[in-house]
RNA sequence: GGACGGUUACCCAAGUGGACAACGGGGACUGACUGUAAAUCAGUUGGCAGAGGCCUUCGGAGGUUCGAAUCCUUCACCGUCCA
């Protein structure tokens, strides 16, 4: 790749809300990969991560793949986990009162956090490392002297607090100092770029350049990435909103879970969670805009390049045949668990022991809604028994093997 | 320390003495249709029972009343403002 095709794909679904802004991104990129090369270095790119949880979904993994295309360019990628920051806890989640994680925990979080990681990214090329070994050691002085340099008004112009502070609702003074760790990180690792999603924008353009300049840096170049909307296609993915799509799952789970966004967001999909090169990327999204390809065939063949993302080609080859015959054949599955007759037993009582309903009032709208089969056959008595082995359904998707 | 406001079902949010198992929205679930688990439309969304009955729920505990999500007392938690 030549330089203008690097700042290409390296510029590849960001999100700056704000086209000069890019614009001056790009062309400061432009300058600092040439700098690079004449002084024969690789750039220092990281990107900080909070262990709060061990389930990484898709979301996570947008900045991990930006981080992977710096790798492959031959670029020094360091993986940063805030240890320092998760321990003190988030208080945006503040309908929960999280309890503080202990440093154990964290650590644990951190060690599958990374293992997930390396799914994306070459673990021979990551640096590890842990921002507490450095944010631990700071005085009160040097923190002082780090916040002498920004403004209250600073914070209250970021839009979070600012929609805060209209709506009367609580802002944490700690939860500016995330800003300056944030900073002191990037100064601490001498950053040239850093990877982060759009909300960290202000973090990463504004409090870390602002503190490497001080410190008489080179500010590091920020590349915003957008946020990578859930299953309902509406807001950011999150396991929290039940929206998510696990990278512990099978190949099969995420190819569906893929096959179940809505149409619209298959853009962003695309470009945030594929390893698409950009030729294939602009050509997927010109046939999606021209209707020169079914949407649904467009699905597929994003569904399969995020799942092999993950897995590899093989595997995501039959997570695409069996949704074909699940999904689109209606066939019935191989594998489905079992129950065990107890004699003769009603329909209701089957289907609340095996998790099918909750109660056998949910159980009793499902069949009156038309939503139960027996070996096919849609039931419509609700005071049904079942006495010999079948094969129930309930709703799309869960079938029941009930044996004598 | 003081003043005021809040706590309702999975989430948000109405309801301020009886017609409240509790409006509305979101989500979830089911059905129809289809291009798929998309979009759209319709329905369902406390439990038990199934001829319209019973039980449990509106932050906790007490109380007033024939009757409370609604009024009173108290406790807990959350928030805003003043100091």
């Amino acid at each position: 790749m030549n330089i203008d095709e690097q700042v290409e794909y390296l510029m590849q679904g960001v999100d700056y809300g704000d086209p000069a802004v890019e614009q001056a991104m790009a062309v400061e990129l432009r300058e600092r990969l040439l700098e690079a090369e004449r002084e024969g270095r690789p750039l220092r790119v990281y990107c900080g991560y909070d262990p709060t949880s061990t389930d990484l979904h898709l979301g996570h993994t947008v900045t991990m793949r930006k981080l992977r295309q710096f790798q492959e360019l031959g670029h020094d990628v360091t993986f940063l986990i805030g240890i320092f920051t998760s321990l003190i806890g988030d208080p945006s989640d503040k309908d929960k009162l999280r309890p503080q994680l202990d440093i154990e925990k964290v650590m644990h979080n951190a060690e599958t956090y990374a293992e997930q990681a390396f799914r994306v990214l070459d673990p021979e090329k990551t640096h590890v490392r842990y921002n507490s070994d450095w944010l631990s050691k700071l005085t009160m002085e040097d923190f002082f002297r780090l916040a002498s340099n920004f403004t209250v008004q600073q914070f209250l112009t970021r839009d979070n607090f600012r929609k805060r502070w209209d709506n009367a609702e609580p802002i944490y003074l700690h939860e500016f100092f995330y800003s300056l760790m944030q900073g002191y990180d990037a100064h601490y690792l001498n950053a040239d770029v850093q990877v982060g999603g759009s909300d960290q924008l202000f973090n990463i353009m504004t409090a870390a350049r602002k503190v490497m300049t001080f410190f008489g840096q080179k500010p590091n170049i920020g590349i915003i990435l957008g946020i990578l909307p859930g299953t309902d296609g509406e807001v950011r993915m999150s396991k929290s909103l039940g929206n998510h799509i696990p990278l512990n799952t099978s190949a099969e789970d995420m190819y569906g879970k893929v096959m179940s966004i809505p149409d619209k967001v298959m853009p962003v999909y695309a470009r945030l969670a594929t390893a698409w090169t950009p030729e294939t990327l602009n050509h997927f999204i010109r046939s999606l805009e021209t209707n020169t390809i079914h949407p649904r065939d467009a699905k597929m063949k994003l569904a399969h390049a995020i799942t092999s993302v993950f897995y590899n080609e093989a595997a995501a080859d039959s997570a695409q045949e069996h949704f074909i015959a699940l999904f689109q054949k209606g066939d019935v599955p191989d594998d489905m668990p079992e129950y065990h007759l107890q004699g003769s037993e009603s329909l209701l009582d089957i289907m609340v022991k095996n998790k099918l309903a909750q109660s056998r009032n949910q159980a009793r709208r499902l069949v009156e809604q038309q939503g139960v089969k027996i070996d096919g056959v849609t039931v419509g008595d609700v005071t049904l028994t079942i006495d010999q082995g079948c094969v129930l359904q309930c709703g799309k998707r869960h079938y029941l093997r009930i044996v004598r």
